[in-house]
DNA sequence: CCAATAGTGTCTTTCAGACACTATATA
DNA sequence: TATATAGTGTCTGAAAGACACTATTGG
């Protein structure tokens, strides 16, 4: 039996959460859009390999990349070769764009909507991981600090309430979610630094803090 | 690259967690505790896998069961064979003894707090694949209506409560359990009888309800 | 000046936890 | 009777959501 990973990768950009997506360069299913993945080799372990498949098929550096396991997909007809997957979850800030490699003819950042309103755009059963993938990003972004990074390593906290928005897909009152943010021990530490780059009264900049899991979380409305 | 399932069954019995092992019939490890488990079939899909396995090795019936895939495990290391397991949890009521049969010499329900505290005992990476599956139901019981998973068809909230103390490895005020489960929209439903098998006053039997999500979520102290 | 975003304070409602109290069975 | 469990009510504190208000920038 064939063992694969393959990756559901997340950003936000301009308020829109956006996936990467490949152009199949081999068959089955060449030239239909899909998720980056490939065969994981006989010595590696499995977020070795996924993360191995990340940088080889999109190109996007690994700093500052959070990845996970997802799932694993093994129905028998899923794949013609009998392929079991499995899927994994990466989180990386606004970052530039991929450039494809591998068996990757073409890499390019996708809107989640667009894809999720539309099941037969992706190959093999990747649109089913790709919903897996989203709901698993929506209910951490809840319990753990996780939005910090779809952020660049400072950030104010209008910025995170923005991420929060798009993966969401909600609005969110933005003097609640500064009292939350700013009284949740370890969610964020003020780094001394203003912006204003977001306009208007300057706004402090915070980084990640060491919390892993957030008390009280952040609730979906 | 070989392709397994492996079971962590749950069960809770006179207020304990328990966790169903076998003793391994055939090498590698053979004679030792191990979690039930075997590979899986070419044309057949993970969870039929688990089930199958879950029947062949242990004689529960299938009846009543909750099964889900909890994780996969590829380290190259953690078999000498080169296998990759597809781990899943199962939540079964408080049941017949287990029968041990295929690859398994020997099938008993052993304490999960014993198996935790000695991470020697369980053959492989089981004893990581254990702490994560009671991590997982740990967490379940908190956001799902799961815990019903462990009750027989009828039962009292007491029943349920000391299903969620044995889980949790807590004590809970009766008081307040009662009135959050029974304000909980749709996690249980009365059956109009009453049982006074727990002694003092007659306790009204439930069944689980339609919800698969607890709003509000039962949270561990 | 106005418009925009940042940040604080206040009010109401909901819910968790502590616990007093009542209800109904068995010994 | 005592004792056990079942179930309700009440109080307090934490936190969510709505939203008034102030602060500080740029145009």
């Amino acid at each position: 039996m064939l063992v694969a990973v393959d990756l559901v990768v997340l950003t936000v950009r301009n308020d829109r959460l956006l996936i990467l997506t490949i152009d199949r360069g081999v068959d089955p299913f060449r030239g239909q859009a899909a998720l980056p993945g490939g065969f994981v080799r006989p010595d590696e372990d499995l977020l070795d390999a996924a993360e191995r498949e990340l940088s080889e098929e999109t190109g996007l550096s690994e700093l500052r990349v959070h990845l996970e396991q997802l799932a694993t997909y093994g129905h028998p007809d899923r794949d013609p070769r009998r392929v079991i997957s499995i899927a994994h979850l990466a989180l990386v800030p606004d970052a530039a764009d991929p450039t494809a490699g591998g068996d990757a003819a073409a890499a390019r950042w996708t809107a989640v909507g667009d894809l999720l309103d539309d099941p037969g755009r992706l190959a093999f059963d990747h649109h089913r991981i790709l919903s897996d993938g989203v709901e698993r990003a929506r209910a951490k972004l809840e319990y753990s600090p996780l939005a910090t990074a779809f952020c660049s390593e400072a950030f104010t906290i209008g910025e995170l309430r923005q991420v929060y928005e798009a993966v969401w897909d909600t609005e969110i009152d933005p003097r609640n979610f500064h009292r939350k943010v700013s009284k949740t021990p370890g969610f964020v530490v003020e780094t001394g630094a203003t912006t204003t780059r977001q306009g208007g009264r300057p706004a402090k900049l915070y980084r990640r803090g060491p919390a892993e899991l957030l008390h009280p979380p952040m609730l979906r409305p």
